[in-house]
DNA sequence: GACTTTTAATTGTCTGACAATTTAAATGCA
DNA sequence: TGCATTTAAATTGTCAGACAATTAAAAGTC
């Protein structure tokens, strides 16, 4: 019921950023003037003021001017509290390979369309260059995975919609780490490269219903993939 | 560079947790042996925690044997920073109507297929009620865009991806400041109320089909509104 | 006019204290 | 003994005051 003190302002504060009534880059009064304002102790201002710069809400600089700012939400800042997020729910939440799979090939295959329409050359140049890395010999699993991740972006980046972008950023990397527990074979990894390479085909001839079917298969091919280490993992338990 | 030294513990603490060191429930020191350990005062080692708490990632109790713990990430807790980062994104960012349309109707899209095959009863019944109250009477612009929120979001969880809701949740709740500038006539109104009547109906029938056309001419009807509003606050400005 | 120094404002950090809260242990009582 | 009550201890929440570090503007100097 009754938060503590500086719960409860940094949520006056947040709200006030939320509906507008503090604009970006608008500074907030001093440390010492909102202290008298909220009629509290510094100390209490300043952890309201933290806990609102952990969500990148406001800046502070120091010195004569310096104070508090109102930040602008930049997509990098979101990008990273999006990661940050979904992360931990999937870590903490059990979350099964198959849904995490399922939400996230589904997004990807909502961004197709537009990426095969918008596509430039910069996109393919990027998502060529991770097929070829994906093919060198003697890659570990996890720089393997690595460039997977690559790959997708540039994938969901081709569809030219920032908001997309940003959804997705948080699914893919998000479930970097249950990929990471897949061992790759030069077999896995042929088909996979082969399917990049349909929808790298797919997007140069902007023919998103090539690209749909690929990601399809890969979905699929991926859910198999994680049976399997699941399936082996039981079994070695047994 | 030498960020704060409350950043600094909040990093190291936050890592700790996302590579499992610090596992769910677990205690943390209590505030003065944190303050030991890291070689700073309680108040420093306080500012730290409040940025984690601001980021659920720790809880706090008071008393004997109180602390802050390690805190499970709930999908409540997940939802609420996902749909308070969207909306500042796009208040923030001169995201355009445009774009968030594209991006919310192109993953609204996506669980189309899934919640054809796996609505449920209530879902229906969810649906239903809110396209009975959008037909309403004296209903307000408000009141109608906080029935259209429900209904997608019946609609989403009707897919029964908990990934796919949370992060949809963002996204549609995030559009709400912009579709509130759009004032409905009564024409309007039905357009959409007709089309939901499709969704609804469709996903009745199993048939994504159905359901995927309907979005789709949805999302071409609300953008065709959306431009309408700025076309006429445009010319009034003129 | 360009450069340097001073000054004032502000955040960052520390120390020490006390209040509020909560659990475990101690105590008292039947 | 068994149960209720009180006490004690640990911990977070809050406060007050101080000083250090940083920064930009203002004042001074050549």
């Amino acid at each position: 019921m009754t938060s503590d003190l500086s719960a409860q302002i940094a949520k006056a504060i947040r709200d006030a950023i939320i509906e507008g009534r503090l604009i970006v880059d608008e500074r907030l009064p001093s440390e010492a003037e909102l202290a008298d304002q909220f009629d509290v102790s510094r100390p209490t201002v300043r952890e309201a003021l933290k806990r609102l710069a952990a969500q990148s809400l406001i800046r502070t600089q120091r010195g004569a001017f310096g104070g508090a700012f109102v930040n602008r939400l930049s997509y990098p800042d979101a990008y990273a509290q999006q990661i940050t997020t979904s992360t931990l729910l999937l870590s903490m939440n059990e979350v099964s390979f198959d849904v995490a799979c399922e939400a996230r090939f589904a997004m990807e295959r909502a961004c197709a369309p537009f990426a095969a329409q918008r596509r430039q050359a910069d996109h393919l140049a990027a998502m060529r260059a991770e097929i070829t890395r994906q093919g060198a010999e003697g890659l570990t699993d996890e720089a393997f995975c690595a460039s997977d991740v690559a790959f997708h972006r540039a994938l969901v980046d081709a569809a030219g919609n920032p908001v997309l972008s940003y959804q997705l950023a948080g699914a893919v990397e998000a479930m970097q780490p249950l990929m990471n527990m897949i061992t790759f074979t030069a077999r896995n990894r042929a088909r996979i490269i082969g399917l990049h390479t349909d929808i790298a085909d797919g997007l140069e001839a902007r023919n998103a219903a090539t690209v749909d079917q690929a990601l399809a298969e890969l979905a699929a091919y991926t859910e198999t993939l994680g049976h399997d280490v699941l399936a082996a993992r039981a079994s070695k338990e047994a």
